[in-house]
DNA sequence: TGAAATGTTGGGGCG
DNA sequence: ACGCCCCAACATTTC
């Protein structure tokens, strides 16, 4: 019987096949394989996936379902115990798993791990994840870095390429699926009484196949002129939509990263091919923060911060979470992110820079809001982020940096496109007056169809003095 | 991966 | 022709 002993195959943030080091592995053992999905909301603490992430988990999981001809066993609980009863119960000798970064996930790995090798049980991780394994990159004391660029160039392409994604395997051979073996509906993952589900779906195709015709469409139509139109949010074919196939492990950045390569050598576009891998740079640089600071998701790494005067004001949370402060780039973004579950990047930072600076409240609200909304919520991007725009993280924006939504209105949605999409009650405002409705004259509003204050917000906050208030605020954390 | 305030320069209008 | 003022336009500093 020992030579046909099943091989498990713990999938977690790694749903595909191809690139897929740990299913490789298992297969290339020549053991009957048991794929098997666990969602194990009992180790995940405050960071249990949101609800626009299990929305996509759901269909990502079909997805995969469907490349393993219905083999994918799945289960709901602890993997402390579901792993090693699984274990028993198929006599399986071997485990095989991409590792994963989560501190929490880490914590539970490493003692899972050690359970099943006290048992006998060999125990096979690989990286799936990551161009760079976070522990390879320190500087040369052996600190980690602060700064982005070092890091990135130092630290990470003076390594030298990442490895060449491998191929799916040509032939899996599986295992009798596990008798209490559960399915992808067991699991509950879509929204049970509002169905907002229904309007997501028009946005996104979900999966491994879908995530690569995603990146070729992006690279056949958004990678020349990616560097300038990136922060274009009224210009979508610049945006990669990469983040929610690359959170689930739908794809993998070694994929990404070599096809841009070839990109940048076949079309010449070498600026825009540079700029794009520096942003999969960032995505490294997240997880290396986390890596080394695991309470990064709740503690600022400038520890100053820890005596901000923070305004605690449910009401300005909750019209800044609906898109109804007033400011329309900002409830444009808002908006976009609770009808679509992504938001632009560029919009991103005019959010976050709002709701800490102009509303002074913490940003791990929005931290909180953006776990819950975004199909690409990842603990490491996430927070990391969150600590940029905030000021208090490592290589982070000064605080003194706050973004005018007018400004950025007009400099990144000259034509108003991205404010109308996503705001109609202001489509019919001229350009020069989209990004600041409350300065139109009483005609042209009238015209336009809006009464402020009644068909759209004044604005909750006066910039200026916004502005002003929070520079003070600022002042508070120069005293520690 | 800012914005606003302040400083400097240089052309043009005008007495 | 000259000095003076105004004010873009740009540069630097400050938050």
């Amino acid at each position: 019987m020992a030579d046909t002993a099943p091989a498990l195959a713990w999938f977690r943030q790694d749903l595909r096949l191809n690139d897929n080091p740990a299913l490789s592995a298992a297969v290339q053992s020549g053991a009957p394989v048991i794929p098997v999905y666990i969602l194990d909301d009992d180790n995940a603490g405050p960071w249990k996936m949101g609800g626009a992430s299990r929305w996509w988990l759901h269909h990502s999981l079909n997805s995969l379902q469907e490349s393993l001809a219905g083999n994918l066993s799945c289960y709901h609980g602890d993997a402390r115990l579901i792993i090693p009863a699984l274990i028993k119960e198929s006599g399986v000798k071997t485990i095989y798993w991409n590792r994963c970064y989560e501190p929490w996930r880490i914590d539970r790995d490493k003692e899972i791990k050690l359970l099943l090798e006290e048992n006998g049980i060999k125990v096979q991780s690989f990286n799936a994840s990551l161009l760079y394994e976070p522990w390879t990159v320190q500087k040369n004391d052996g600190t980690p870095y602060r700064v982005f660029t070092p890091f990135f160039r130092r630290g990470c392409t003076a390594q030298g390429e990442p490895p060449v994604p491998r191929p799916a395997p040509e032939k899996i051979t599986y295992a009798k699926r596990p008798a209490k073996a559960g399915n992808i509906s067991d699991l509950n993952l879509l929204p049970q009484k509002i169905r907002w589900d229904q309007k997501m779906e028009s946005h996104w195709t979900i999966g491994e196949d879908a995530a690569l015709t995603r990146l070729d469409d992006f690279l056949d139509q958004g990678l020349d002129g990616y560097k300038e139109d990136r922060n274009r949010p009224d210009r979508q074919q610049y945006v990669s939509r990469m983040s929610p196939h690359l959170h689930f492990g739908e794809i993998s950045p070694r994929t990404i990263w070599h096809k841009i390569r070839q990109r940048m050598i076949a079309d010449g576009v070498e600026n825009d091919g540079d700029h794009y891998l520096s942003e999969l740079g960032w995505r490294e640089f997240s997880y290396s923060l986390l890596f080394f600071n695991p309470d990064l998701p709740t503690t600022p790494l400038q520890k100053r911060f820890e005596a901000f005067p923070w305004n605690k004001d449910d009401n300005a949370l909750l019209k800044w979470q609906r898109g109804q402060t007033g400011y329309p780039i900002v409830d444009a973004g808002m908006r976009e992110l609770w009808e679509t579950g992504y938001m632009h990047n560029r919009v991103r930072m005019i959010v976050g820079s709002f709701l800490v600076k102009h509303l002074l409240l913490h940003w791990s609200e929005g931290e909180k809001w953006f776990w819950d909304c975004l199909v690409d919520a990842d603990l490491a991007n996430n927070a990391a982020s969150w600590q940029w725009i905030a000021g208090c993280g490592a290589d982070a924006a000064p605080y003194f940096r706050i973004f005018n939504p007018m400004g950025q209105g007009e400099k990144f949605d000259p034509n108003g496109d991205y404010v109308r999409r996503f705001v109609p009650e202001l489509a019919k405002l001229p350009n020069d007056l989209i990004h600041q409705p409350w300065e139109a004259p009483p005609l042209i509003l009238k015209q336009a169809g809006v009464v402020l204050g009644k068909t759209y917000p004044h604005p909750i906050v006066n910039h200026k003095e916004a502005r002003a208030k929070a520079l003070e605020a600022f002042q508070a954390t120069k005293i520690l």
